[in-house]
DNA sequence: GTCTATACTTCGATAGAC
DNA sequence: GTCTATCGAAGTATAGAC
């Protein structure tokens, strides 16, 4: 089977050449977008020859898979033990406030348009994510009293989410005003949210809904 | 000297064949992702040699802009009229949600990551952009007396922005779940806003939060 | 003004040498 | 198990024919 589906090809998974290869593949996405992650680009910037992509790594969809999965896998464990060790909304606000996070999610947004494999690999590790999170906000907003319809904590979770992301997004480009004032207010309203008292009423400014 | 910086070609705005090579380009775009927007396949989409690219457009890099720009100034169009014609968060809610245009914006950006001349392309109408919605939000905000200190315009923009792209961004991936409840909520909030009493009515509003 | 013939570069991938 | 020699396809772009 092994032979049939792969007629030649092997590659170890602890090989100095490939964790490399993925240094190399990783940083171009980076810097330079997807479509300059070549055989040929990778194998340069990793000192080796370009054809040692296709030995540790069959296609370049599996060098996006690798190098997507290494990262995501990374990236999900440090959200689930920061959720873990603190569950408060600024830590996931923080978390998910990591620029290079957002260069690297954007890329993979882009590849994923036409790439099912990819596609598939990327919703999985975001349900994944968005599972994490969501306990935590729960969490959060329960313990402080703000119920489900006054604010559901998939809405919370979504608005965090959005803002970071569209702000990172917006940076790249250049384009930053308003950045602070919204920044300020998120981190206000989540001081609001987490200094009120534990376990009771929400109370204050606003009982309408 | 005459044709010192084009030492050959041009073809005319107006052409057919242009008209259809953008088409076709953005077509390309949308269904595969901007990886695959060459003048190869994009020749062949149009029906035409894939030398024409070249020809109505020096380089891909002009292509791109061309086809960045057209969809850009349409869109800009739409949201000013929109925006004049009745100013309301939903009709900016709406714009904003229109998920062709959330595909084709992810599609840019990723571009603009390593071409400095379709980042300032597209930081350009970014900008345009959020000031006729921001116009627009001040307003609606204004009216309904909620105070800049309550919920500052340019928050509320982002928030919407934010929801409706990282919605559209999921969806395109398949993850769905708690959108309806979102959508729900930031529809309610909405009306919510807009169905208060109108600060320059004729009715003593004090503008309450 | 419009399009074709063609150059030359880089791509992903495989077969086979160590 | 590791890497190199090499192929055919596809990439952008130009020079020149109609």
């Amino acid at each position: 089977m092994s032979t049939s589906t792969s007629p030649r090809r092997i590659g170890t998974e602890d090989s100095r050449s490939r964790a490399l290869l993925l240094d190399a593949a990783e940083a171009l996405l980076l810097e330079e977008g997807y479509a300059s992650v070549t055989s040929r680009k990778v194998g340069a910037r990793a000192g080796l020859k370009p054809q040692l992509v296709h030995y540790y790594f069959r296609t370049m969809d599996d060098l996006f898979r690798a190098v997507f999965r290494r990262r995501a896998e990374e990236n999900l464990a440090r959200i689930e033990r920061g959720v873990e060790a603190d569950r408060s909304l600024r830590t996931i606000w923080e978390l998910n406030s990591d620029p290079r996070g957002a260069a690297f999610t954007s890329e993979f947004v882009a590849l994923a348009n036409h790439r099912k494999d990819i596609r598939d690999e990327i919703a999985t590790y975001a349900e994944r994510y968005r599972t994490a999170q969501l306990e935590a906000v729960k969490h959060v907003l329960a313990a402080h009293g703000i119920p489900e319809d006054r604010l559901p904590p998939i809405v919370g979770l979504l608005i965090m989410t959005g803002l970071s992301q569209v702000m990172a997004l917006e940076s790249a480009l250049g384009v930053t005003s308003g950045h602070d004032t919204t920044l300020a207010f998120i981190e206000q309203a989540i001081d609001q949210i987490e200094s009120s008292p534990l376990a009771d009423d929400g109370a204050g400014s606003d009982g309408r809904s």
